[in-house]
DNA sequence: CGTTAGCCCTGCTGGC
DNA sequence: TGCCAGCAGGGCTAAC
């Protein structure tokens, strides 16, 4: 359990993880701090420390955090970053193969400009159709794009918006601007839909992701488009396609998702 | 307002 | 079998 956790000693493995900040900060500023609550905003994970600083995580592509009970016995942790050591004796461990994961230690200031960019949270109950044609409206950029971008909605990932725009049956490459009512009634069920099913399923295991307590997610096995590029789309059996939207693999169903209105 | 390119990084894949 | 180029992607900056 994080909240209530007192924290005896921050040690950084490597110090690409405090980048673009000095990794002497965390371990000269964390120790007898307590953690008052775990949250999430967007794609960051939440720290709240007493006092009103936040320790604030990003584990990108390849970061795994593995809560460590005292006593589990010794382990061997390939590509360490970071480590939390707690009073009780506990530990949270912080793994990432490819080294684009980071921590910081916020301000409460810091944080509020930080979250502040960001756009609203898509699995609230004031998401909905209504604020996504808020958000979609006059904007010409395609709506894959506009998807992906954090400070128009938070938390959406590559793998999140291919698969939603699926099951909304929308083609990645559609202006934004120019999606009617029912499309935009379509994408934002889909959106949550898609969300809560790869929560539901402990997130995608692609390579090397695992939740805190070590387990693979599954929801790389519901797939319906996401890296299948000339297998059979699960709705009309042609074949899916693969291209680039701004700068990312995007894969669709060229028959199921098409580029007019409907 | 918007775009794309490049950077960061390492492990995997495919071609020869 | 071994090598190497290319790919994967979230957030940021720079250039346009």
């Amino acid at each position: 359990m994080l909240t209530g956790e007192e924290i005896a000693r921050a040690c950084v493995i490597d110090a690409r993880v405090t980048r673009p900040k000095k990794p002497q900060v965390l371990a000269a500023k964390l120790p007898g701090k307590k953690i008052s609550g775990v949250t999430r905003r967007g794609k960051y994970l939440r720290l709240e420390l007493v006092g009103g600083s936040m320790m604030v995580i990003h584990l990108r592509m390849t970061g795994v955090l593995t809560y460590v009970e005292k006593g589990a016995g010794q382990s061997n942790w390939p590509h360490l970053s970071l480590i939390l050591e707690f009073t009780g004796g506990d530990s949270l461990v912080f793994q990432d193969q490819r080294r684009f994961g980071t921590a910081a230690l916020l301000t409460a200031p810091e944080a509020a400009s930080l979250f502040g960019r960001l756009g609203p949270e898509p699995l609230t109950r004031s998401f909905g159709a209504v604020q996504l044609a808020r958000l979609v409206r006059n904007r010409k950029r395609p709506v894959k794009s506009l998807l992906l971008d954090q400070g128009v909605i938070a938390g959406i990932g590559n793998i999140y918006a291919d698969e939603a725009l699926f099951r909304a049956r929308i083609h990645p490459l559609r202006d934004a601007g120019s999606l009617n009512e029912a499309e935009v009634k379509r994408l934002s069920g889909a959106i949550k839909s898609t969300l809560r099913d790869a929560i539901k399923l402990e997130g995608s295991s692609i390579s090397n992701y695992r939740s805190a307590r070590g387990r693979r997610g599954r929801f790389q096995e519901t797939f319906r488009v996401h890296r299948r590029q000339g297998e059979p789309c699960p709705g009309c059996g042609g074949s899916v396609e693969k291209t680039r939207v701004g700068g990312r693999g995007t894969y669709f169903c060229p028959v199921c998702q098409k580029m007019t209105p409907g």
